[in-house]
DNA sequence: GGGTTATCGTTGGGGCGACCAACGAATCCG
DNA sequence: CGGATTCGTTGGTCGCCCCAACGATAACCC
């Protein structure tokens, strides 16, 4: 098994049984598979998140992505400006409201989501791979409860 | 469905029901909370944890420290820098080892350590607030389980 | 024993995500 | 009409993570 100078990396310590520790570094882990598997189509987590609601609401303006995603204005336009010099979604100005842009997937955008979705499901399956059916969902309710405010 | 312009503030996306976003949001709060209660202490996060770590382990090498919290060795030497600074630490050479730096926790310390222990139980408590006792530790469980490689 | 390999603390640089402050333009509302 | 608000944008800061290098020291191995 393991030879003398294997002292464990670990010590029980306090800091590691509190859920806010545990979160940062299964966080970390999530992040890392995920950003790693994106990376096979040249994108970024929050770049595959934009597009993804982007899909989902339509036409949408860049605050509300933004509020829906918790994303900082300021790293939202960057982000759109990716996407849009990647021809992934198209940026036009709300005839309805001259303040707004009206943020859109196009057919490249949703051709790419197709592979940034499948890759990202499966960097979750590998992140949860050590849980149940039934676990993997108990740990979505418990988290969506902790996660709501703000 | 509801009316026109009724946007809830989210749209049901993918990507908020993917496990590596819930842990993403939901250690962003942790960390939200848990800095804000220890900065009455004037102490932050990773300064507590290296702190409590040091309490528990006794005389240890800033490597060991690194390794047992996931530490990079570039921000440990600031931390153990600013805890030392503070009298919370001492850092003597290792007379068995002389490239080690014995990091050991102070009398100052480890009253510190105390308060910032308690500031930080607490705003885990709050973070955990919507879960039962139960609950909170099958979410522990889950955590560690996810979280552990690496 | 001597040469190679590895570790420790430290310094340097860089990338990425989250966050805050401010601003002009445009819109909304009383 | 005029004040308050929203939108997109620019600027900067901070925390966490990773990589590379260095001198000093220790461990390994033939």
């Amino acid at each position: 098994m393991s030879d003398l100078h294997d002292h464990h990396p670990y010590a029980p310590s306090r800091i590691r049984a509190l859920p806010s520790w545990l979160l940062g570094r299964a966080a970390a882990r999530g992040h890392r598979l995920v950003a790693e598997a994106l990376a096979a189509e040249g994108m970024r987590m929050m770049h595959h998140a934009v597009l993804s609601a982007v899909a989902e609401l339509g036409p949408v303006s860049q605050a509300d992505l933004g509020r829906t995603l918790s994303i900082d204005p300021k790293d939202m336009v960057a982000i759109v400006n990716d996407l849009q010099r990647d021809g992934l979604v198209t940026r036009t100005p709300d005839p309805k409201d001259r303040r707004k842009n009206a943020v859109e997937i196009s057919a490249d955008g949703e051709r790419r989501l197709r592979r940034t979705q499948k890759l990202g499901d499966e960097a979750n399956a590998e992140l949860t791979a050590a849980l149940t059916g039934a676990e993997r969902e108990q740990l979505i309710d418990l988290l969506t409860r902790i996660a709501l405010p703000q």
